[in-house]
DNA sequence: AATGATCGTTTCGTTAAACAGAACAGATGC
DNA sequence: GCATCTGTTCTGTTTAACGAAACGATCATT
């Protein structure tokens, strides 16, 4: 496999670059399906096998990584524990993916959840693939900016800086955006808030994917069943949603 | 909670200490079932705010951690993605999981396998809780000792060191070791090993339990059940058992 | 309403942690 | 047998990371 798992440049000024580093081992580590030696992780991440080597003491001791086969390292059972955690303290995994499913199954396109995660940036918590035969690729754990994409905009025009502007006004009328290869000049997507208790926002939830797929009609098509979505989660928030 | 997720001290002079302080954050969000905010992860770990926030910089850049309620912190969507990787990565949880059940319903102890990690240390990959009220505390991703605790006894043994001495020696005639009270005064186990193709030794399959309940009486009886589960798991791995 | 405690955030001088890179012995492939 | 690749160890250098304090905001108590 050829992808680079490379520090993003731009991030490493504000972590921890050690941190960011063995991130990256395991990130390389979770792109491969069978255990790998440490010349491979070299190349993959572009690191020294003295750095790695330091690296995966740690990640080994808290489990993270394990060496097999003498020489071959994989990810080891702390990632399935966390997985585990994660689901457990994430009861809302079984509130929204049901919802998301059935848009899924109604032919439409791929749904996404996001929430604000710094002032530039979103997280998509949770996404499904449409049943389409082609995507646009966003995985639950990206990182997208707030400034372009349908969700973003919902994010800022629904959030507590109430963000200004003729779009974030009419965004907030409709309760509804639509982005148009904005993220990404091959993608599309619509987006609509999900409120919770006291109209605060919760997140965005958005259908997403190749642009041609994004006509004036098919826009159209998808508000209603996105709308009736982000209602039903709503109040099962404890939110109302706004008239 | 009052669980302390400092670092093992003797650990931190051979990996990276700012990778074992950020894998610290991430098992005090897993143990909470909720977001904490910075001053109860400070708590929790001991390390300082402006060090954690550095920290969670890197985090949540990779998605293992995300922000909420604007300032609390729970485990991000990266995490039940490795969680599903790990899966995806290790057949073997469907093959070992079944066997181990059984030895659970069969009213046994504890089933865990270990593999060899390091010279001096094991890790358990898999673990099941026995239906018994008491337990011994065993988790998957544990790093334990190779010299105490039976399935250490027969990593070494049967291991390519092929380690020396009269108890060795029986344990290899056995296929079979059992340790009272070795690696914690008031717990015990039995262990055997786990064979691949070419006779090469997978890992040890152990049952443990708290001493009371391994009286040599209960150790016979578990020695049977425990040797045919062995059996079985080293025939799926396409091994042969010596006879 | 005032006050104290606790919070999240930012800053910066200091130091030692972490790195890069080389060297080496062993294994592998031709 | 030789070239290449591997895992491992070592160490001088540099800067990354830390600790600690300060500050403004928020919350709880009186």
């Amino acid at each position: 496999m050829d992808q680079k798992f490379d520090m993003d440049a731009d991030k490493s000024q504000r972590g921890v670059a050690a941190v960011d580093r063995a991130l990256s081992i395991i990130a390389a580590l979770e792109a491969w399906s069978m255990p790998r030696n440490l010349s491979e992780i070299s190349r993959a991440t572009g690191l020294y096998k003295s750095t790695i080597l330091r690296l995966l003491q740690s990640l080994q001791d808290a489990g993270y990584v394990i060496r097999v086969d003498e020489s071959k390292y994989a990810l080891g059972p702390t990632v399935m524990q966390l997985g585990l955690a994660y689901e457990r303290a994430n009861p809302l995994r079984h509130l929204f993916l049901p919802v998301m499913q059935r848009l899924v199954d109604a032919g439409l396109e791929s749904p996404s959840f996001h929430i604000r995660q710094t002032a530039e940036e979103r997280v998509c918590l949770f996404r499904l693939d449409s049943n389409h035969s082609t995507l646009d690729r966003v995985h639950a754990g990206d990182r997208l900016p707030m400034r372009r994409g349908a969700a973003g905009k919902v994010l800022l025009a629904f959030g507590e800086d109430h963000a200004e502007g003729e779009e974030m006004d009419q965004i907030r009328r409709d309760c509804f955006a639509a982005s148009l290869g904005e993220r990404d000049k091959f993608c599309a997507g619509v987006a609509a808030p999900v409120f919770t208790r006291r109209d605060r926002l919760m997140g965005a939830l958005s259908l997403s994917g190749p642009k041609e797929r994004f006509t004036p009609e098919d826009v159209e098509r998808m508000k209603g069943p996105l709308q009736a979505a982000v209602r039903e989660l709503t109040t099962e928030m404890g939110g109302t949603y706004p008239t």
